[in-house]
DNA sequence: CTATAATATCTAGCAAGCTATCTATTAGCT
DNA sequence: AGCTAATAGATAGCTTGCTAGATATTATAG
């Protein structure tokens, strides 16, 4: 058996990547709320569009249903977003914050931007336009790779 | 609340990507045998290394020992690896590939190799090397965010 | 030599991914 | 109208992250 050569590393390097960055926005945020990083993400999209059903928001978020649906469940019993059934199509339940939410939205906003600059600290705009890029053709061949 | 700016989708999206690329080589690998991607990591580690103990396991994948703990006791109930008491000291467990496991190493191998090709076909190593660079300098922050 | 500190691992409990499968509701075709 | 399709969510069960705190063993200080 060869050695794996680097190009193995790579991928393994996003999820490293991925989780640690994940891990510190969770411990900086831990001590002032009930947040989570997913939970910041919905409720961000939500201070902009309001309200939003739970397919907009696993679409929005490229989250599986369930996942989206237990996301909000646990929001939900904290107190940050409440469900609504939809008047003409009962299927569907619309999302929002609850004021409590909303509150914190700024605070959170702030903890996600300074989240940014500090891990993108010293990179070139360049360099992060060129990763960009790089992971948008890897979710475009992830897409291929799926069909 | 203004618009969120592009950086923030940044770091979003690599969480986004990392999903992808582990359920897409999840779905493959699924068919063959009970692997993951976690458990395919631990098996390429053990066939360079012939044994490790579980801290040096989870040093090399950089994850937390508890987390380290349970991907091998699923691992050994799937009868891919074995623990053994060190003889000197017996805090460490060393963990060695079963036979099982051993056959399954070059397929899994493959497997990976092909996952890294898909995803990351049509991208030059030019920017591919940016993104490493960038990978690194993103892994050197979140050290220095953490201390 | 013993008490304390350090180390390796494990257990428990939470979060957030996923697939597969179920239920409720709406839409569409005869 | 009535049967079948499609759609929105929910439930169940698995994986893999994490932290906090327990246990067992070894190392060290006095």
């Amino acid at each position: 058996m060869p050695d794996t050569p680097p190009t193995q590393t790579f991928l393994q390097e996003f999820a490293v990547v991925t989780r640690k960055v994940r891990t510190l926005f969770d411990a900086r945020v831990r001590k002032h709320e009930g947040m989570t990083q997913s939970r910041a993400r919905l409720l961000l999209l939500l201070v902009r569009e309001t309200r939003m059903t739970q397919g907009e928001l696993a679409t929005a978020m490229e989250v599986a249903g369930p996942t989206m649906a237990r996301t909000i469940d646990s929001m939900e019993k904290a107190g940050l977003v409440a469900r609504e059934v939809d008047v003409d199509d009962r299927r569907v339940r619309w999302v929002t914050l609850t004021d409590t939410a909303k509150k914190q939205a700024r605070k959170v906003l702030d903890l996600s931007l300074t989240l940014q600059a500090d891990v993108l600290k010293g990179i070139s705009s360049e360099d992060i336009a060129t990763t960009r890029r790089v992971l948008a053709a890897m979710i475009e061949n992830v897409g291929e790779a799926e069909a």
